[in-house]
DNA sequence: CGGAAAGGTGTAAATAGTACACAATTGTAG
DNA sequence: CTACAATTGTGTACTATTTACACCTTTCCG
């Protein structure tokens, strides 16, 4: 165990100062959309995962670094999409920072939001939080600092992002029904959708393969599964799907 | 005038370390889209707009504190895009920066982009350039460090933008002609639109209003002019124009 | 083996987007 | 002063997309 001092030189050294990144990662279970959160014993309030950047580190290598810290996992969707930095955002309320320099500074994060499929993710706490753990969106805690600010603006990018780019492939499992899928998108957009319709325009797009199989054991009729096909979903990520000049 | 050592020291005491802003400043005149570019006389390249952060500013204040010191202007539409942020992104080549503890340091810039009536702009240079001045989109100098990278990113999100934001406002003049805002659209997207699709399209927006006067004096058909309904712009900026789910 | 709940599928109507042509105005050249 | 070239104004038929909506099938359960 390092002393406080210590603790205090070790993260001066390391990291760069005034800068912050702070990720929203979105995970979607038993048709609830979900966000990770961490909570310390000293507060009520929970945070978003967030770290800093290493002296010589790529911002995005931050993002992910940390991102593989709290949840065990890399190589996901993972895109900035604003940056916080009124000076006032980030005053420390809690008394253990009270006298670090490190923490003391201002600092201007950067957001990243993650969308990452929710079974491959081990929830784990950060050097300051006894609590790493999935929230529903429609039961969200009280956030610390602007982190709901944050949150939301991250929810608004998404939404936006629904209408140029496809999202299940990170989001859903390898296989997944057609009514899994629409389940996502209207969680995500808090809207009810035409089956049919919803069905016609993501075929559409053709970033789906439909499989031999159906999904049995449900109490009813068994839906056919799919999977996205990869090639098709990455240039629909690159195009974009549609609309505009 | 200052020492060099004063210099620093200054540059020190009243910036934040390692945050700089980048702006993209885009203007319209004489059916060409154009970028505002700073030049010194001891290096080839041409660089963008930018600057620091004070110690106690918000950054979007930073951001027009910035594009009001290059341009003179104000309250015009100003929006972050992206962060750069990879470690070698910021590596001065000029002799001048070599021992200045300041500008040695690596620097993660937040990437703004500007829309402003080219006429209002009185272009200023800063304290290390001799040029500031107005680039066509299709005559670009070399640029400094990464800012060809800054610039295209920008470019790519103004013309991803178009699709569910309407931007004529703020690169327009008060009035203008149909013509004149659909060769805007051209521009920025460099390809051609139909004329008469353009303009039911961009009426069906509802955030046009066709006046009485023509525009006389140019070599046939006097064509109408047109101002902007700025509440139903406004309207239309918060929405988004139309498209998705 | 009948019923309840969910999934699969198609079609008609409305809307939006595309392609395209002719008439009117204005300055200029003859 | 007139014919011409360039540009603007305007409308319509055709096509594609989006929306709204209903019936049949499958599965489990009682």
């Amino acid at each position: 165990m390092l002393t406080k001092e210590q603790l205090d030189d070790h993260w001066e050294k390391i990291y760069l100062n005034h800068i912050s990144i702070d990720c929203v990662v979105f995970g979607f279970h038993e048709g609830q959309l979900k966000v990770l959160m961490l909570k310390s014993n000293n507060e009520e309030a929970w945070y978003l995962p967030g770290g800093f950047v290493l002296k010589e580190e790529p911002i995005e290598e931050a993002a992910n670094r940390i991102l593989k810290e709290r949840t065990g996992i890399d190589e996901v969707f993972l895109r900035q999409f604003h940056v916080f930095g009124d000076p006032d955002r980030s005053k420390f309320h809690n008394e253990i920072y009270k006298d670090n320099s490190f923490f003391n500074q201002r600092f201007i994060s950067i957001g990243y939001y993650a969308l990452v499929d929710f079974v491959d993710v081990t929830p784990m706490p950060d050097a300051f939080s006894e609590l790493c753990t999935w929230r529903d969106l429609d039961d969200l805690p009280a956030f610390q600092l602007d982190h709901e600010h944050i949150f939301r603006t991250a929810l608004d990018t998404l939404r936006l992002q629904l209408n140029y780019q496809p999202i299940g492939y990170s989001l859903m499992p390898q296989q997944f029904t057609m009514p899994e899928l629409q389940k996502l998108y209207e969680t995500i957009l808090d809207k009810k959708l035409d089956r049919r319709n919803f069905q016609r325009r993501i075929l559409g797009f053709g970033i789906l393969n439909k499989l031999e199989e159906t999904r049995k054991g449900g109490a009813h009729k068994a839906p056919y599964l799919y999977s996205f096909n990869l090639e098709n979903y990455r240039a629909a990520l690159k195009e974009g799907l549609q609309g505009g000049w």
